[in-house]
DNA sequence: GATTAAAAAATGAACGTTCATTCTTTTTTA
DNA sequence: TAAAAAAGAATGAACGTTCATTTTTTAATC
């Protein structure tokens, strides 16, 4: 049996690495840039330009990445979503109780939002209007399929109330961004009691 | 005792009339073009020439009755606001029972929703990004100032759980808006059964 | 290790378009 | 016929995007 070997210089994968590294860092700088500027003047009042010099990068260097700005924040809103999504199901499990994997994945959202204020803000705006095209509106919502999957589950056991998947998610996991929104806006601060009173709060109103 | 009459004849006060009424017409038809365009493609999205089409009226007539796009904005969803809000305590009295009342507001709002939806619709999208000025926000929100206080007084009475203004408002009144949300996208519709189950829900999650 | 030239990446200025708003003209009203 | 209302064309600013140019990187040669 023949092994072969790619051999690259070192001096010259070094290079290679940290260029990419420096095409990354800018993309992230515009990720960022964008998930800022979007959130607190909204999409269309967030111009190429300003997004550039937020990121210290030519309005030009943007289309190295993303083909528009439409394909700019459809980008980010799934990678923002993806991460979200990982978070919140990370250390769930299928057959965990419907009522503990609630409590779980309630919690992990709830973390997420505390840790990542900016992406979970950002997120609740793409929500909330029409930014994202539909597509990609649509792939990010595929993501929370496990958290479907547990619902049904629970309405088939008689845990929870037999009511439609978009009134539970208003119940259980949309007041989180209300939240968010009406800090963002200096109007309440959430803290470790905030977060177990909504918790009592989005049981209550789905458990049977 | 002299008694003076101002004497209008009848076809001039008839024209005067026919005046003012072809004046609100329009101010109605620039209101409702707004509404329908910003709910479908967003502040920024909406320009003023479409507006001015959707109402049949040039975009010069739009600045005889408001002073800027952003003007425009603000006064639509301040109008907007306080129908809402006259709609949902008309039959509210302070002498209710904490429970009653909130049953009776909450059930207001959500036929507001189902009579009104674009109206609805808008004033969602309105709360929910930095489309309208804070001053304009601020106004509006005074109008839901006898749900806040029939909230204290139900937890003075120990009826209701003693959590924030707006944890309460988080998933008592905002589900409702993310329903209307889910049904503008065509992914849920919401009728009589809703509304019930959502009832329940909104009251299983507030009461103590 | 220094030099150099080709290639790649990044830039800032420029373009065409679109928008909110204004101005001048036309139409309607009294 | 004078005044008021409405219209549509005109305007300047701002935007997304592109392009010609500069800067940086790469790799071969001396």
């Amino acid at each position: 049996m023949n092994v072969h070997f790619l051999i690259i210089p070192l001096y010259q994968n070094n290079t290679i690495m940290a260029k990419l590294q420096k095409s990354k860092d800018k993309r992230e700088a515009l990720v960022k840039a964008t998930i800022c500027l979007v959130n607190n003047d909204g999409f269309h009042a967030a111009p190429m330009s300003k997004i550039a010099k937020m990121a210290n990068v030519s309005p030009a260097t943007i289309y190295l990445f993303f083909e528009s700005k439409q394909d700019l924040v459809n980008k980010v809103y799934l990678e923002v979503k993806t991460a979200f999504s990982a978070y919140a199901f990370e250390t769930f499990t299928t057959n965990m109780e419907v009522e503990a994997g609630f409590e779980l994945i309630w919690n992990r959202i709830a973390d997420f939002k505390l840790k990542d204020p900016d992406e979970a803000m950002f997120l609740a705006q793409c929500d909330n209007t029409p930014m994202i095209d539909e597509p990609s509106r649509q792939e990010g919502i595929k993501h929370l399929q496990p958290l479907l999957d547990l619902w049904h589950r629970g309405k088939e056991e008689g845990v929870i109330k037999p009511i439609s998947d978009y009134l539970l998610y208003a119940y259980s996991i949309n007041p989180l961004s209300f939240l968010m929104l009406a800090q963002h806006r200096g109007e309440c601060s959430i803290n470790e009691q905030t977060i177990t009173e909504a918790y009592q709060a989005a049981w209550d109103s789905i458990k049977l």
